[in-house]
DNA sequence: TAATTAGTTCGGAAATTACAGAACCAACAA
DNA sequence: TTGTTGGTTCTGTAATTTCCGAACTAATTA
């Protein structure tokens, strides 16, 4: 099944897959650059890179750079850390930024909620069949916060 | 707690919802009036809009309805019923549209799941913190598979 | 002090997207 | 047959997004 793959191959693989997590990236929301950030701190052996070294290995101007680790950085995608004597800023994956994720799918979920309980509210006849499919919605996105606090139990509940 | 409101505020009320919805569909990736459309076409008491009636309600061109409507019925989000000696297409919310709304779910995650099994595969060290952050995706990703599941089995077994 | 490093910020080019307008078409009605 | 209804399709444009280059800054080094 595991075919032996040389060193060349498989870095060369490994570029291919952060290529694909641009494009995946952006059809999801995102940008290529985001993606492709993403997909170079996880993908390849190398633990954590310099702003330079992004660039270098992405070909992308520094001010794309910036711009891009700026915004993964506030979004809780990525961090950095730093070295004691070294000026430079150490760019890796954040691991534990599921609590985030999690927050973030529950505030878009609770938009949701609000505007479709208060639209049942707003309905003449509440056995419509436009009131009924309200009401299969906010089934439908109740079951996906209680599918949320699962997740958060499970995975979650030791992390600080 | 619930105030009685007069049509016409109810009405107005609805006509918010409708605009708001547009602006949350905007942020969630789709378009300003592929919300609108939505949100016409469930918030409302008017359990049906013809073309004309979209058009002349949300103030939007001919060809923007034509469009959106389009897509809208391709991604299976509405609908429309025809009515014999008439015509017209009469639009409407589709409600049973959780399948759907799962199995693109599911290509989505599928593509997430087949690139990061992939990317550990190629991990040269699978105990480092790249790979572990990987497979900690994973692991999420396979329970998200699981919970899926879980709602299928539950709401939707009797459907056909 | 001057030069280098590690970025940030500003302005704009290029590409993409979201719409509108107008011409068009097919079905039916007068 | 001519007009009307119910749209579709094509073209253009305004807005938005994504990215780059160049000028800038703050910290460190020579």
């Amino acid at each position: 099944m595991q075919e032996q793959l040389s060193d060349v191959e498989r870095i060369q693989k490994q570029r291919e897959l952060v290529e694909a997590m641009g494009r995946l990236t952006n059809r999801g929301g995102g940008t290529t650059l985001s993606g492709r950030i993403i997909g170079l701190l996880s993908f390849f052996d190398k633990e954590e890179f310099t702003f330079e070294e992004i660039v270098e290995e992405l070909k992308i101007s520094k001010s794309s750079v910036s711009t891009t680790i700026n915004h993964l950085i506030e979004t809780d995608k990525i961090e950095y850390i730093t070295y004691p004597g070294d000026r430079k800023r150490y760019f890796r994956i954040k691991i534990n930024n599921r609590r985030k994720f999690l927050q973030d799918m529950r505030r878009h979920v609770e938009k949701m909620q609000k505007i479709n309980r208060l639209a049942l509210e707003l309905k003449q006849d509440k056995e419509s069949r436009t009131a009924k499919s309200i009401s299969a919605m906010l089934e439908s996105l109740a079951f996906f916060m209680e599918q949320m606090d699962n997740y958060e139990k499970k995975f979650l509940a030791d992390e600080v």
